[in-house]
RNA sequence: GGGGGAGUGUCCCGAGUGGCAAAGGGGGCGGACUGUAAAUCCGCUGGCUGACGCCUUCGUAGGUUCGAGUCCUACCUCCCCCA
């Protein structure tokens, strides 16, 4: 199993993507003499994807990057149903118009990660609504429908999770995996896909698809899937202060996205940059090596290289040097986050509390009270005492006001 | 269709049966210690207020009561058993 010819499978292994495998030696062999059409799905669930979508991006990088045929398959139609894997409960249904909105916004990133064209590995997307929306119900209950045994579907862990706890599945819901396993045929009818890629919660629904397309067209598809990426601490991974770890900078600003990379644990580094970046895997392996605080170098590496990939390198690099400024020049970076406020309502006088809750980084007027009190907040760098101190032009410092909580989080108030 | 059970601080789990802004966890945030790490210890974790205090919260809508998460009625959602 560890030996594979195919670049794609090699790298893929390397990088710590490799989870299950239906036939690995079959797919291996495959792609080591082909360009293979290769898919993975995202359903519309958010206005923006976040790291954990990540990690699904970046295998189809290295897919592309071993010459094979990435496929995105945004999830139109597979949206509107509510994937149950891995979840306890019934998502709340969305509608049509924000899934159109949600689909144009991953558009958008996808279109940052992978080179789409109408080369041999160039990258396509497509819509499953394109084949879902109109299903007609009785012929495909009576051609895709018989193949699925409800027998079976109840074993599968994304059914027989919600029904050992005793929680809800709706029939919608329990329709989600023939969906995604008429999607795989699908995409093999119309760009010859050979291959499926996901999480490992995605593996019943991979295995299906399988099954189908062997009883349908009678040919064999393949699965792939990867390990559910966690901290070291057992985390799942993706959570910040603000929430998610976004990928869009108007849901998370590049400065952020590159202070969660330059804080993640020390036994993450390694992992996350052979997951997170493109750089050589002999160079992470030293890079991972380095010890104790040597380690922060590492960790401001995976911060740009991640921040790049992402954000571009132009914003990676102002990301790291406001780090660079803030936390090793003890000055004050024109490149941190700014909240700019309206001249006027500087001039009417605006009280600390209020300024930190505008700023985002205390959510009421009472948060703001409590931290002052907990010596969380700081103006200037100075600890905030005075709850009721009003900010003034003396406060001003190349025109901004630098509020602080904690050590790590600064946001400029500039008064425009 | 019949019977039984459940919905609590909108991050989650979960105690609470007439006096509750509501126990306890987890998570999160802050402080100390550090290396913008981990571990550990401490504090905070409904809104407004300088403060006394006021307001809003226990599935929804009514009712009983000086007073209801707690009792009554109807409704909604879900689970289990029977058909």
């Amino acid at each position: 199993m560890s030996a594979f010819r195919s670049e794609f499978l090699t790298e893929f292994a390397a990088r710590g993507h490799l989870h299950q495998c239906t036939n690995a030696d079959g797919l291996d062999a495959l792609m080591a003499k082909e360009h293979v059409p290769a898919y993975i799905g995202f359903d519309c669930t958010a206005a923006s994807m976040h790291i954990g979508n990540l990690t699904q991006i970046m295998r189809l990088r290295i897919l592309q990057r071993g010459g094979h045929k990435p496929i995105v398959v945004v999830g139109g139609g597979t949206t509107k149903i509510g994937d149950p894997s891995g979840k306890d409960e019934t998502r709340q249904l969305l509608t049509d118009e924000k899934i159109e909105v949600h689909k144009e916004r991953f558009k958008e990133i996808f279109r940052r990660f992978l080179k789409f064209g109408d080369g041999p590995s160039d990258a396509i997307m497509v819509d499953n609504a394109d084949w879902l929306d109109k299903l007609p119900y009785i012929p495909f209950l009576r051609e895709i429908g018989r193949h699925f045994s409800i027998n079976r579907m109840i074993t599968m862990d994304s059914v027989k999770l919600r029904l050992d706890r005793e929680q809800p599945l709706s029939f919608l819901e329990f329709n989600y995996m023939i969906l995604q396993a008429y999607d795989f045929v699908e995409l093999f009818r119309r760009h010859g896909c050979r291959l499926q890629m996901g999480g490992s919660d995605q593996w019943g629904n991979i295995v299906s698809g399988i099954d189908l397309a062997r009883r349908t067209d009678n040919v064999e598809l393949f699965g792939l899937t990867s390990p559910l990426i966690t901290t070291s601490s057992g985390a799942k991974m993706g959570k910040s202060a603000a929430g998610a770890v976004w990928l869009s900078a108007d849901m998370l600003s590049p400065y952020d996205y590159w202070q969660y990379w330059r804080n993640v644990e020390d036994a993450d580094v390694g992992r996350f940059m052979r997951i997170f970046t493109d750089l050589p895997l002999a160079e992470i392996a030293r890079l991972e090596s380095l010890q104790g605080s040597e380690l922060n170098e590492s960790k401001k590496i995976l911060a740009n290289e991640a921040t790049a990939l992402c954000h571009g390198s132009a914003e990676a690099e102002r990301a790291a040097e406001a780090a660079r400024q803030t936390f090793e020049g003890g000055g004050v970076s024109a490149n941190l986050p700014t909240l700019e406020v309206p001249k006027a309502e500087w001039r009417a006088g605006l009280g600390i509390l209020a300024a930190f809750t505008r700023a985002g980084l205390t959510s009421s007027n009472g948060d703001a009270r409590r931290q002052i009190a907990g010596g969380g907040l700081r103006i200037n760098d100075e600890p905030a005492t005075d709850e009721k101190l009003v900010l003034t032009g003396e406060h001003l410092r190349d025109g901004a006001v630098k509020l602080s909580l904690g050590r790590k989080k600064h946001v400029l108030l500039r008064p425009v």
